[in-house]
DNA sequence: AAGACGGGGCA
DNA sequence: TGCCCAGTCTT
């Protein structure tokens, strides 16, 4: 595109964001410990999603002192739900570098901000167009997914190369224009015309200047190959009662999947085949319990993996100590920890059986 | 350069 | 069901 071709282009793209843009209630304010926190909650999340947690996350932790003095459960109970877990606590870790090292204000230097954990290339730059208003375009998968059907871009978007090429494309574009509106709004366009499924060409204010419009061939960008395998993995999920009726429960690790929030105790059950080698297992695990019964099973399905997961009640017996990171819980304690949605939906079946058995 | 990391929405 | 979503960190 020429110089005049890029203004008029960004003339059109705005025109159609300032009548059409979505009101979003991370744009009613210039916070950008606000903005921080919205930018994080959008990743691989839809804005739908994002908007009630938002609410709720900037009541509970209005300051960045309060997020940074805040107990990293109650962080998790917050974001509990929302799914990538690691956010909230790269999150939390991010603010409490920022509290230390620039008294509590966001940096406004591109290397002083990706030095903060939990901000990347793409945050950083969304804080730098958005509360900054410096031309630094925010390279996401909307605004990929435009361009490379405006400029028909075929490389693999999957690969990280392919982010540098669309900077360069993008930073020639952002110059001649408002730095904030035009980040915000090829995400609107993104979301609201040229999706990836569907798009509504007829109404894109770009549409002159596509040339995959112009092709008709819109579905066949962007590009993107590598697709992950589902693995399915078994578990036992056990329901053990003591003699108060509380359930034991564990939490997980700090590390890896769902790390830090709590759930029933779970046995991987692959590697034992048969019946008899898992009742062992298990009793190696919790110790000795009838565990006969089993009540329910339920698939819980992640972006990479499946969970097959099968509940079975017992009674432990009476003389077992707990363990590290094991606690005995009543159903009505369970709200105020952060648990994953998969062992949420246990515990609505517990609740729903119980109350049908008395 | 890949893989790990959640959950919901949609055709 | 499979793909996508305002990505980042780890290996």
């Amino acid at each position: 595109m020429d110089l005049q071709t890029i203004q008029s282009f960004n003339h059109d793209l705005l025109d159609w964001f300032h009548q059409e843009g979505r009101k979003l209630p991370w744009r009613e304010t210039s916070n950008p410990y606000y903005i921080w926190i919205s930018e994080v909650m959008l990743q691989q999340t839809q804005v739908n999603t994002v908007i009630p947690y938002y609410e709720r996350f900037i009541k509970q932790f209005p300051t960045p002192s309060a997020l940074a003095s805040a107990s990293e459960q109650e962080v998790l109970k917050c974001w509990e739900g929302l799914g990538y877990y690691s956010r909230a606590r790269h999150l939390q870790e991010g603010v409490r570098e920022v509290v230390e090292k620039y008294d509590s204000t966001l940096p406004e230097r591109k290397k002083d901000l990706l030095s903060i954990t939990g901000i990347g290339p793409y945050t950083a730059a969304a804080l730098l167009s958005i509360a900054f208003n410096e031309p630094e375009p925010a390279i996401d998968g909307n605004l990929m997914r435009v361009l490379s059907r405006v400029f028909l871009i075929d490389d693999d978007i999957s690969k990280q190369k392919t982010r540098k090429k669309f900077e360069a494309l993008a930073s020639n574009l952002i110059i001649e224009t408002v730095p904030s509106a035009f980040n915000q709004a090829l995400m609107d366009l993104g979301a609201m015309i040229c999706r990836p499924k569907t798009t509504e060409c007829t109404e894109c204010p770009i549409q002159n200047y596509c040339l995959a419009y112009k092709e008709g061939v819109q579905l066949e960008y962007p590009v993107k190959t590598g697709k992950a395998k589902l693995r399915t993995l078994n578990y036992a999920v056990l329901l053990i009662t003591d003699e108060h009726g509380r359930y034991l429960i564990e939490q997980r690790p700090e590390q890896g999947l769902l790390a830090g929030m709590w759930q029933f105790p779970m046995v991987a059950l692959d590697e034992y085949a048969e019946q008899s080698q898992r009742e062992q297992f298990i009793q190696s695990r919790v110790g000795k319990i009838d565990f006969r019964q089993q009540s329910f099973t339920y698939t819980h399905r992640f972006s990479h993996l499946i969970w097959q997961l099968s509940l079975f009640k017992g009674q432990i017996q009476e003389d077992r100590r707990l363990k590290e990171r094991e606690k005995w819980m009543s159903l009505n304690d369970m709200q105020h920890y952060p648990f994953p949605v998969s062992h949420q939906k246990v515990i609505e079946w517990v609740k729903k059986n119980r109350q049908e058995h008395t």
